[in-house]
DNA sequence: CTCTTTTATTTCGAGGCTCGAAAAAAATAG
DNA sequence: CTATTTTTTTCGAGCCTCGAAATAAAAGAG
């Protein structure tokens, strides 16, 4: 917040934040690396990264083969402790829960993923199958793995603006599940949950940081469509949720029924079970299904790609939607590198003409003629790996980064 | 930025800022008072307020009426010092320029405002205008009056996102207009343009804080839709522009012309111009004329009112067509209040049913029943105040707080 | 009219922090 | 083995905030 007091300390954890995440970012930095990339003194990055040293957070690596046989005293490569601490991602999709647990560089640990019918349970019941999974994880550790330290969560469904309860989702119906607080009380550590469109920006900006740096759109094509925005380097969150729900902007005034209930939305035009609905003619307000088979939604776009009948128009029609909607958030956000993920970013070539001639057409400000789209037709390694980086920043920039734990190690004896 | 790096004497300038800005906010506030409202320890209110007195910046007002008869030594009450700097606002409109002195406490000194046809003058002609009003009002200057440290322009029209250019307006035919770089040159201080509905935005957060506080947008409905957005308790700008063109997302593919050339833009419905061309049985491609008169609009909205005929029928178009845009940035940022401001919130009545009817119909996670729309239908005033602020705070926050300055009556000897 | 009580503000020392300069460490080159 | 080069640490100066104690300035009590 901008009107928070400031206090002496508060630098020195602003000065860690800056040498762990350039840790983070390059791997094997020594000491003088860490003032070229901070901009830090000398003086103080030697201070700094000796009391990481002495609190286990980072170590340093012999045998780092750090431009080596120059003349001079060698540098010491640094690097961040795999074994000072250990993260869990937790993606929760409909009837499908996958976890991971990782170390503080980010290697995985252990693995397990389930299927369960969340549509048909409870809270408490959805809560016990994760518990179960979570555990087991916690057991398969090998020794010298270091205490879990972070859970993140990424669900389909919309998330508080905090990062502590889901508010609503498709795959559940149950609504405010408080999956931060539950799990952070079981576990005993800080739990975050977001949604998953959040995710895989937070992923793209780690795996591409030459392209998806500062400003750009993530949206999610499946059985519904979501989005996770950053502006300014900064990842986009609404008023009170998550927000950004691309999916739900209007398209057609009193148009097709959408899976929220009301009419009109783009994803009531583009989503899959839409696509599906406009090929099979059915009329447009017949209620979608909960769940639609990937195979059948494969076998549609092959029939478009083939074929000369109404396939390809319903994809056009998915492609004007979706074209719409974005020269809307463009008058809003201005144009923005657009990445497309999920099953809708494969049928792209049957959507991509429609989409951009609905954007183009200047405004004498923006332009839009050389909009970059990429596709990312798989999203659940995206989806994982924007929740491991959550949980790896938040231990760089919330936990390490105060130094007032004078050992980490005990600070959760699991 | 998050990658900066803090030095000792930021902290310094951070609680700084908080001691101004409390001053700024509450007017006349002992050191007491301050503590409590910072947080900050009494010895580093002391400090603090010992070296902006020795500055200049802000003055001891005895006789200050402070809780008066207490028992126990008095307080000193503290004022900003309003003849420490000056700031000049500049409002430019079509065919109109409004420029006033203020002080630093933000008390007018002088004032001055023109007609000049924008329409039909160059860049250089338009800054030989402004010009001269600035000199003018400098000249008025009574003597005591501090230094002028900085001018804030509010412009119609599309700004960068960093408040340096104009880059595009309809008021004027030249396109990136520098005037931050220009003024700033001219008169040896910063200055900086914004567009109109971000400066009401400041104005309303700065006037009624109870209630336009963390979210909230303020919609311009004129001859063009723009908007000012603040989320999160700061202002919302775009990638590269200042963006929010609330006026030109998308209501009806391939609609009406708008202004931009583009088709279906809000604006080509709710504007002034798209209302009357509506009226008119024109065509919807007829391209709308450059500028309106008031009483023409006012007429017709009084037609509204009384005839039972088309004239309504416009205005309820207009408000579906604001009501889609407030749908589709609902799902983007969530729910909002919003303030309706200009010529467009005097007819609120004939709009208000359509409008909220097309928002309405929540979506399970965010309901929008209770959705406070307040209307403004003097925008000028706010635009003016607006500016004010963005100086005044300018200086409290980015020229005053680092505390470098040794003497800043010397800065610049106008 | 003086002394006590109460409240506001300043002073002072402890403990942070960064930084520049100098010192120490650890290699290569000759 | 010594000189050179590069990296890292050490040390002192100069910021900062804060708590505790000291000082200042009023009202109330006797």
């Amino acid at each position: 917040m901008i009107d928070e007091i400031a206090r002496p300390d508060d630098v020195r954890r602003q000065n860690r934040r800056l040498a762990l995440t350039a840790l983070r970012r390059h791997g094997l930095l020594s000491r003088t690396d860490i003032v070229a990339q901070t901009g830090l003194s000398p003086s103080t990055v030697s201070a700094i990264t000796t009391s990481l040293i002495s609190e286990g957070i980072i170590i340093e690596a012999r045998e780092g083969d750090l431009g080596s046989n120059r003349r001079g005293r060698p540098q010491i490569a640094l690097v961040l402790n795999p074994d000072v601490a250990s993260v869990v991602t937790v993606e929760l999709a409909l009837n499908f829960v996958h976890a991971v647990l990782y170390d503080y560089k980010g290697q995985v640990v252990a693995e397990i993923s389930e299927r369960v019918p969340t549509l048909e349970m409870s809270a408490d019941a959805l809560f016990q199958s994760i518990f179960a999974m979570l555990d087991s994880l916690i057991d398969k550790r090998p020794s010298g793995t270091g205490p879990l330290m972070h859970i993140s969560m990424g669900v389909q469904g919309v998330t508080d603006a905090t990062g502590a309860t889901m508010l609503w989702s498709p795959i559940t119906p149950d609504t405010n599940i408080a999956f931060g607080k539950v799990l952070s009380r079981r576990y005993g550590v800080d739990a975050s949950v977001a949604n998953d469109c959040n995710m895989i920006a937070e992923a793209l900006r780690w795996t591409d940081p030459e392209h998806y740096r500062e400003n750009f759109a993530a949206i999610l094509l499946s059985h519904g469509i979501g989005m996770g925005l950053y502006l300014k380097g900064k990842p986009f969150v609404g008023a009170h949720s998550s927000a950004a729900e691309f999916g739900h902007m209007l398209h057609i005034p009193k148009g097709a029924l959408c899976r929220c209930g009301r009419r009109g939305c783009i994803e009531a035009y583009a989503s899959d079970y839409a696509i599906l609905r406009t090929i099979s003619g059915e009329n447009e307000s017949t209620p979608p299904p909960q769940d639609i088979d990937p195979s059948t939604f494969a076998a549609a776009a092959g029939r478009a790609r083939t074929g000369n009948g109404d396939e390809g128009a319903a994809f056009r029609k998915a492609g004007q939607a979706i074209g719409a909607g974005l020269r809307s958030l463009f008058s809003l956000i201005d144009p923005v590198p657009v990445a497309l993920v999920g099953p809708g970013a494969g049928v792209f070539d049957l959507m991509e003409e429609e989409l951009r001639g609905v954007i183009s057409g200047n405004s004498g400000w923006g332009a839009t003629q050389d909009l970059s789209i990429r596709c990312y037709p798989d999203e659940h390694p995206l989806i994982v790996q924007g929740c491991l980086m959550t949980s790896l920043l938040h231990l760089d920039t919330q936990i390490f980064a105060p130094g007032d734990l004078k050992d980490p190690q005990l600070k959760h004896a699991l």
